[in-house]
DNA sequence: ACAATCGGGACCCCCCGTTATT
DNA sequence: AATAACGGGGGGTCCCGATTGT
């Protein structure tokens, strides 16, 4: 008749998607190290649900990874795209690592949380790594197809080795970014300065 | 008095060294939440040992992250300077790209626990975060140094923004060499072409 | 109507009947602490499917218990009646003793189990308690019979007492099985000398 | 000077001795499953008490079950020798089973319990198989000693194979004890027609 | 200075049972 | 009849720190 009633894998979902989202209110907040059944009582459910979802505490962890990773991308896709006028792949390599730079300088638990999965991948979650390891290579990827387009297009000088900016535009901004102990003001002075320097190099 | 035999001072002094060794040691293959007395097992003696000189295991944590610092800039200072010839603002700079390129790339236990302590530092253990705060500051500005001298004798265009570009190649640096998960060999493939890129630019 | 078409009931059954292979073979690998769900998933259902049929886990143990009994009973007694020639009680007695001896030290999970759930009933879990009395009332019962048939027909010394020779028999060869830990090959041997002086004393 | 105060090593020595005291008790009320900081807090300590002295729950269970071989076999060994009068082999052999039938059918807590490790040694806990094997090795090695010792003293009729009949008795002894589910009174009554049988049969 | 012993809390895992659903 | 989601409790492990002794 009508799916107005949630039917019973709908209605899992949407629990799932409340652990997950849970997880990474609580995450950010109390780093990785939160009580598994403070997620569950986050979400109103039990750690036998959180459990039933996901197997076990690393399974949820690397499930938050996965979502975490797709929210970002999603909202740094859109912003590079976005505004008006012509988008030669400066325009959008300049846009990217702007967004980038709010985004992560933003403060917001989110970030906050996406940089410690981040680290933790490299160093105390070797089970993260793979999932790490895609993104990252992703992300280069698409960094330096965008020197190529802006190449192509003649907005960014012919004799620069493509990968070699690419590469380097994504480490330097990756470097800027992890120093989340600096206050976000300086994070960002530098991003601009380094922004300016991109402008004379490209 | 002598000191022929080993004062009770000195002895202490030897336990304490042997502490923190083994704390590298442990730390580098375990990670840092490696057991309390798994360390002092190493080091030969007991918690109580421990406990004793450090405190806490916190206070461990923070002594090792110091130690770690201090051997780790010796090296990289060392190689700064050696070598024959002229030593240009231009030459240590890109000596010290290189020399932190291939410590961290090594692969050694140590720079695994060095890039660890990093991350902790930001992420779960913000008590250490004092430490990383002066250690990044240092570095930066030593690269913001190295810029200016360079210009100052001529082996660096002038007309580059010296804060820009010391805090870029820092960041770079970072950027690259966190990426733990690739292969050393990539890792120091990208470096070269880094630096292959500087050269052009600077 | 008609029975062509495998009713509900028999369905029923079928799954049932499958449940307790499938319970059979695992607690004979995992021991009765085996979970309760990867039973069911041996048998290609889901937990529900046992606690419709079993009720509960203590259930299943019962049912399971029960059946290996039955198994087990037509098994010796099929022994006990086989071979050509007369079937006096001396010989019925001492195949009974040998198939006995055969079938426990066989090293077939089933018999694992069967002396697990021997064991379990009289110490861990009561509730079974009633199922092995009767059974061991059964067997202990069927022994002695047997010594007063052969006393009856002359093959058996009618001077002995037939309760205490039938039920020490039965306790001796459960003593001789129950030493798990020995290899199969020694507890056959001991069977065999207690076999021989049997032959003596009967 | 003076040990009446408690030295370091003794206090802990006694608090050992006290653990293992409780978990004998609580065992052998409540099972081998019974919970691990019961026993703690009925010895007056907490778990990490326990967990400093025998490192996990199965640590605990197999020093119980050597201190309860211990004290069981302590006590057989008293009663062989007891009583005045000459010490045939025969007397020994009889009083040894007599004994071991007291005991076992005294359904005191403690042999319960020791009951109830040997049946987990042989099939939910493979980890006590060692310590089960070499009390069982040295129960029928005695039995046939005192079989053969008869057999020198003329006290056990000569013509008979030692090996067999000291292992049957064993065995006997074991499969009667064992049934712990009939009344004492029960066991009591075959034990004595075993004997019976015993008598005629040496 | 260092050792040995003990206190004690926290947390993840585990798994049984039940309910709503088809 | 059978399923899947969920509730919910309990236990062992772990490990840090403190105390007491030497």
């Amino acid at each position: 008749v009508s799916d107005l009633a949630p039917t019973r894998a709908a209605a899992a979902q949407a629990t799932r998607d409340r652990l997950v989202d849970a997880a990474i209110e609580r995450f950010a907040r109390d780093g990785l190290l939160a009580r598994f059944d403070a997620v569950a009582a986050d979400a109103g459910v039990t750690k036998g649900a959180l459990y039933h979802h996901f197997g076990s505490k690393d399974g949820l962890v690397a499930a938050v990874y996965k979502e975490a990773i797709n929210r970002h991308a999603e909202r740094v896709l859109d912003a590079e795209d976005a505004g008006a006028g012509r988008h030669t792949g400066r325009q959008r390599l300049l846009r990217l690592v702007d967004e980038s730079a709010r985004l992560y300088t933003s403060g917001t638990p989110f970030y906050v949380l996406l940089q410690t999965l981040h680290d933790a991948a490299r160093t105390s979650r070797p089970e993260l790594e793979p999932i790490a390891r895609r993104v990252q290579a992703r992300q280069r990827e698409h960094m330096v197809q965008l020197v190529r387009a802006g190449q192509r297009d003649g907005s960014i000088r012919a004799d620069r080795d493509p990968e070699a900016v690419g590469l380097t535009v994504n480490a330097a901004l990756q470097g800027f970014l992890s120093q989340l102990s600096e206050p976000a003001a300086q994070r960002r002075r530098w991003v601009r300065k380094f922004r300016d320097l991109l402008e004379d190099v490209l």
